[in-house]
DNA sequence: CGGATTTGACCCGCGC
DNA sequence: GCGCGGGTCAAATCCG
């Protein structure tokens, strides 16, 4: 009785309760076995006052217990049963405060005779004890349950959104196809003038970051859907770069399906002014690089691939690794996967392209991402004044929160997105983001700008409109720099998330699970529903996860399609 | 035997 | 023009 308090049983029915080595109080179980009955008892330790309505010797009833069915999965009445120390005694007078933590309730048939003994009871202990064990177990399956009904309404709506989402972009895209005007073609003329005439002016203007508009005036999602065309037809997408000019090296082998390459870029390229295949040539995808550490020969992202190449690359002893995608015929993706030379345990994987096919939600998820951080490097620095975007201003400007996981290099002979998942960001965006990210869509029509012609493709194209809401996310000074005549400035102010949160998020959650797709998928939900560039708003996050609205009238854009 | 991987050759862009 | 490096091809090889 160290602790100043113990149990005593007097059978198998009743136990006393002691405080000090004074009984306070007894409880015994109904006749029914399905209640508890609390009693007083005299110091002596004997019952003072009978529980409830039938007691052995009258009296009031000390408290009035619940029923308690201990034997019914039904139930659980009892979550826990604290330990009462009480080493006063004043303490021990005021036992009818006394909180035993069990919420007990009389329901007793007052046939129950309750004695006190003196002395520890192990019986009671392993009574109550069981008694726990018994109400934990209902309790987990029942946590256990919930938890399977949870995750199957989770990949119900999952699978629903994604479903929904295909279809949204598949018409946004249709919708953009056809409504794409004179006005956006007069841009596209205008921005290959300006192009041709810095160039004679000896001004050095990035061509990977130039004019991709030019693809949607014609591009359908017809075409989308036909593998066998897209990669001959994309020429303004960023695997389009790259496959025109893989198809000029196959232009030694010239096929009527290159031909119908030509046939198709003509008329847009000749919507400006005759461009040749040497210009076309020199455009260029953009590539998402990811690193992560990881002791696999390959980081899990969902898909497919086939191995077609390795070479020694420069400056790195480990060979690098050339895959693309075989999820569908003529799938364009590709990538590179390289260990770092300076740690070889970060596992370098580079995106390329853009999926041609639907994929699993895990391969969804990475597809997304790339998809995303490569719309965003080509949009966000497309239509800037001078033609020349800050790279690295860019990465800090677009991912604020991130400026240590993303980087953003043009210097690469591709533009190039980083992200760098050897850090471990705060793992709490990840779940904050993923929660705020349930932006009404579509959104207010006022708000609707010019539908973007450069969206690469159809699945990336909420993301890629994503990243052009990414890239309103400007400085006063990049304002001033890039912002033009005659564009709206007139945004609404929302707390809106960037695309910093979810990318912020998703290499959260990426690093915390290194196959990290199924983390992913989350995050690029939200990528994809939470933040429509229609939306015209403008936000950033601080490093500690807070939104921050930031004035959205000095916000101007630096793209054309929010021209007014 | 079919698909995946390996690997040497080839092509292209770019810098000198 | 030449060499270098990156990227890709395709025959050879491997593997289940």
């Amino acid at each position: 009785m160290d602790k100043g308090w113990g149990l005593a049983l007097e059978n198998s029915d009743r136990v006393g309760f002691l405080i000090r080595n004074q009984p306070v109080f007894g409880l015994g179980l109904s006749h029914q076995n399905k209640g508890l009955i609390m009693f007083p008892v005299s110091s002596s330790g004997r019952e003072q006052h009978p529980a409830a309505s039938s007691p052995p010797s009258g009296g009031d009833p000390l408290l009035v217990i619940r029923e308690v069915d201990f034997f019914s999965e039904k139930k659980r009445p009892v979550d826990v049963v604290k330990k009462e120390v009480i080493n006063s005694p004043a303490e021990t007078t005021a036992r009818r405060e006394l909180d035993t933590g069990l919420q007990l309730l009389t329901a007793n048939t007052g046939s129950d005779q309750s004695t006190v003994d003196d002395g520890m009871s192990c019986d009671a202990e392993d009574r109550r004890a069981k008694i726990e064990l018994g109400q934990l177990q209902v309790e987990l399956e029942r946590v256990n349950a919930e938890n399977q009904r949870l995750r199957g309404m989770l990949t119900q709506v999952s699978n629903n959104y994604t479903a929904l989402q295909m279809q949204l972009v598949t018409l946004m895209h249709q919708q953009q196809s056809s409504t794409t005007d004179s006005t956006q073609l007069q841009e596209i003329v205008d921005r290959k003038s300006e192009e041709k005439k810095q160039e004679n002016e000896g001004v050095l203007v990035p061509r990977q970051f130039l004019d991709l508009s030019p693809r949607l005036t014609n591009q359908t999602a017809d075409d989308q859907s036909n593998s066998s065309s897209e990669e001959r037809t994309l020429s303004g997408s960023p695997q389009g770069n790259v496959e025109s000019s893989r198809n000029k090296r196959i232009g030694r082998e010239e096929s009527p399906e290159s031909e119908g390459l030509a046939s198709n870029k003509a008329p847009k390229l000749n919507l400006a002014k005759p461009v040749d295949q040497s210009t076309e040539a020199t455009m260029r995808r953009a590539r998402v690089s990811v690193r992560a550490r990881s002791e696999a020969p390959m980081i899990s992202d969902g898909c497919q691939w086939r191995k077609y190449g390795q070479k020694m690359a420069k400056g790195n002893p480990c060979p690098r690794a050339y895959y693309r995608c075989t999820m569908a015929v003529g799938c364009p993706v590709r990538k590179q996967v390289q260990r770092c030379a300076e740690d070889q345990t970060i596992l370098i994987t580079t995106y390329e392209g853009t999926h041609n096919h639907p994929l699993p939600p895990a391969a969804m998820a990475m597809a997304s991402t790339t998809s995303a951080a490569a719309s965003m490097l080509l949009s966000g620095s497309m239509p800037s004044v001078d033609g020349l975007m800050n790279p690295n201003f860019l990465a800090r400007t677009i991912l604020p929160c991130s400026s240590n996981m993303a980087t953003i290099s043009a210097s690469a002979p591709f533009p190039t997105i980083t992200l760098d998942l050897t850090q471990n960001p705060n793992p709490l965006q990840f779940p904050r983001a993923a929660a705020q990210f349930q932006v009404p869509f579509p959104p207010h029509p006022s708000f609707a700008p010019v539908p973007n012609p450069s969206a690469p493709q159809v699945f990336g194209q909420a993301l890629y409109n994503q990243s052009k809401f990414s890239g309103l996310q400007m400085s006063q000074d990049m304002n001033e720099s890039t912002q033009l005549p005659g564009q709206s400035t007139q945004h609404p102010q929302l707390h809106q998330p960037t695309f910093a949160d979810t990318l912020s998020a998703a290499t959260a959650a990426i690093t915390a699970d290194p196959n990290f797709t199924a983390a992913l998928a989350a995050a690029i939900s939200s990528i994809i529903g939470g933040s429509h560039p229609n939306n015209n708003s403008n936000a950033t996050t601080n490093n500690n996860g807070n939104v921050n609205t930031i004035d959205s009238n000095k916000a101007g854009s630096s793209f054309p399609e929010n021209q007014s």
